[in-house]
DNA sequence: AATTAAGCCAACCGCGCAGGA
DNA sequence: TTCCTGCGCGGTTGGCTTAAT
């Protein structure tokens, strides 16, 4: 596994080593005493000396190695290779399916936590696992193939519905857990059965809304663990270090109490929602509901016809891992073939009585993240909500006007141009761009993955109020498109609960010419409570706020 | 056979946290 | 309280290997 290039098997540093690029000089300041530290591959001999070290002196004290041992490492490079390499009871090779699986489900579960998947994965470490999941991300987005197996979501899903009828996450009175740890650490090793008991992945799925709107919005494109998912523009542990921050110093609990590892759960729920095609919590055309809009039906062309899975590489081969794909009668099979009925049953009569944005308690959609505008229009909406809560739910519930059609195309532009603000590999990306480029595979003929349709046959914009393009995968689209706005940061200004005179609230902290214009674009929201996919016009104003809100540190 | 593209993985880098001086 | 050091984590990169053309 461990490359040693640059072997030389019998000393551990060559003059020429010292003298190459790879020796780091900029650290040889004070630390080393003007020493050369050695960058780049390990020898052999390094890593025998590295290996007697710690034998003499344990783990820990890296920078000690260099400064006893002789190697011209510093203590971090050390540490790394004891930690990935040299360590005992390693575990090398191909990961297996049992492992595999664990890693998805941790992963469903804890987001891109990977030393704290290590821990469940004897043997492995965190790199090994994070490379390991960021080839299967890769791979499953090429494939256009969700990035959780169905029985994750489901079980995810399900646990969501038991942990909400349970307890409640949004209850200020919710223990905050001390972050992730209290609820993913010592969750026994096996992992994802264990998480079933703890509901730490259900909270999310009842907060889907919560986080297409609140969490989207605030944090803009960032919300996943998505690991890959996330614009390179702003790191995703930074996102949740600052996030983690402002709730922990917020008197430890946001106004609705949402606990620190939200953030980290909010990640999960990302996941698993995107999984679930994000937005399943509300598909406002019954008829184009169905088991497979739900979960697999991104990525289900490739998990119904079998192609899907995850890698699954051949057990027991070191390096004959070979692409996910080509292993469909394996893990795929147990992934895609057969999501339980039952759940899916229950998911579907989930989709069928989501939890209305407009019956969110206000807190719920408090800013979790630390978004600029999330935290103002949390603002705004706590000002507002003694007073536009009760009587408004109905007034903004207003169907579409004539003129929301008329806007189509502004607001088709407006996509065009959120499109392309965004990064197209982003959660949002992921609800959008993602999907079409999951779904373009079955539907036809030139699309490609690098080849998305045209925003605007996509767009959800004119969903509702006019047919959309038949021409370009009618039935997934149909089934696709409702969801997908969802998920979209100006779902929450299609909703209720944005329209609920919150723009009155707005009016006090931004201004009146913004707050009309949140006016204007709310009352011409065609949909409202079960619209909320159809976001078609707070739409246009959404780009440049995400912007913001991505930009924000 | 040569070239190119993609996959994969080890290692590096930056950041933040914790503990101690 | 502030600063320093050690450490760990997660993201990214560089380069090797393999597959495809």
């Amino acid at each position: 596994m461990s490359r040693t290039t640059n072997e030389s098997e019998d000393g551990v540093l060559s003059k020429d080593q010292i003298d190459s690029p790879l020796m780091d000089e900029s650290n040889g300041g004070s630390g080393n005493g003007g020493m050369v530290l050695k960058k780049g591959p390990w020898t052999s001999a390094e890593d025998a000396i590295l290996v007697e070290y710690v034998k003499k002196h344990g783990e820990g004290n890296w920078n000690a190695v260099q400064k006893h041992s002789g190697l011209f490492r510093c203590g971090k490079s050390c540490r790394l290779r004891w930690a990935n390499h040299l360590r005992p009871n390693l575990k090398k090779g191909a990961f297996t399916p049992e492992e595999e699986r664990l890693i998805v489900e941790l992963h469903a579960k804890m987001g891109n936590k990977w030393a704290r998947m290590a821990a469940h994965l004897p043997g492995r470490t965190d790199n090994e696992i994070k490379n390991y999941w960021n080839t299967r991300i890769k791979r499953r987005q090429r494939a256009g193939l969700p990035l959780y197996p169905p029985e994750v979501c489901l079980q995810a899903f399900q646990e969501s519905q038991q942990g909400q009828s349970s307890g409640g996450i949004n209850g200020v009175d919710r223990v905050q857990h001390d972050s992730m740890q209290a609820n993913s650490f010592e969750i026994p090793d096996v992992v994802f059965d264990s998480l079933k008991g703890n509901g730490c992945v259900l909270p999310y799925v009842p907060d889907l809304p919560d986080i297409s709107s609140g969490g989207m919005l605030m944090k803009g494109l960032g919300s996943a663990p998505y690991c890959g998912f996330m614009p390179p523009t702003m790191h995703r542990q930074k996102r949740l270090r600052e996030s983690t921050a402002l709730f922990s110093t917020s008197g430890g609990s946001f106004k609705n109490g949402f606990p620190q590892f939200d953030q980290f759960q909010n990640d999960t729920c990302d996941k698993v929602a995107r999984t679930f095609g994000l937005p399943f919590p509300h598909d406002p055309d019954p008829t184009t509901r169905s088991p497979l809009s739900f979960g697999v039906i991104q990525g289900s062309h490739s998990l119904s016809n079998g192609n899907s899975s995850a890698s699954k590489p051949t057990s027991g081969a070191v390096k004959l891992e070979l692409p996910s794909l080509q292993y469909p009668e394996t893990d795929l099979g147990s992934w895609s073939t057969s999501p339980p009925p039952p759940l899916l049953e229950s998911i579907d009569a989930f989709i069928q009585s989501p939890p209305q944005v407009g019956t969110f308690e206000p807190d719920c959609t408090s800013p979790r993240n630390s978004g600029l505008l999330d935290a103002l229009l949390h603002e705004a909406k706590a000002l507002s909500s003694a007073k536009n809560h009760s009587s408004e739910k109905s007034s903004n519930s207003s169907s579409v006007t004539p003129g929301d059609v008329a806007k189509g195309s502004n607001l088709n532009i407006c996509e065009t141009e959120w499109e392309e603000n965004r990064d197209p590999i982003s959660p949002l990306g992921h609800s959008a761009t993602s999907l079409f480029s999951e779904c373009t595979p079955i539907s036809a003929s030139g699309s490609s993955l690098d080849e998305p349709p045209p925003a605007e046959t996509f767009t959800g914009c004119n969903v509702k109020s006019e047919p959309v393009d038949q021409a370009w995968a009618p039935d997934k689209e149909k089934e696709i498109a409702p969801l997908m706005d969802y998920t979209r940061p100006d779902a929450i200004l299609a909703s209720e609960w944005f329209g609920n005179g919150m723009h009155e609230s707005i009016a006090s902290l931004l201004g009146d010419d913004l707050a009309a214009e949140c006016k204007h674009l709310a009352s011409g929201n065609p949909t409202s409570n079960q619209g909320l996919g159809f976001s078609s016009c707070p739409w246009n104003t959404m780009p440049p706020v995400c912007q913001m809100s991505a930009q924000h540190p």
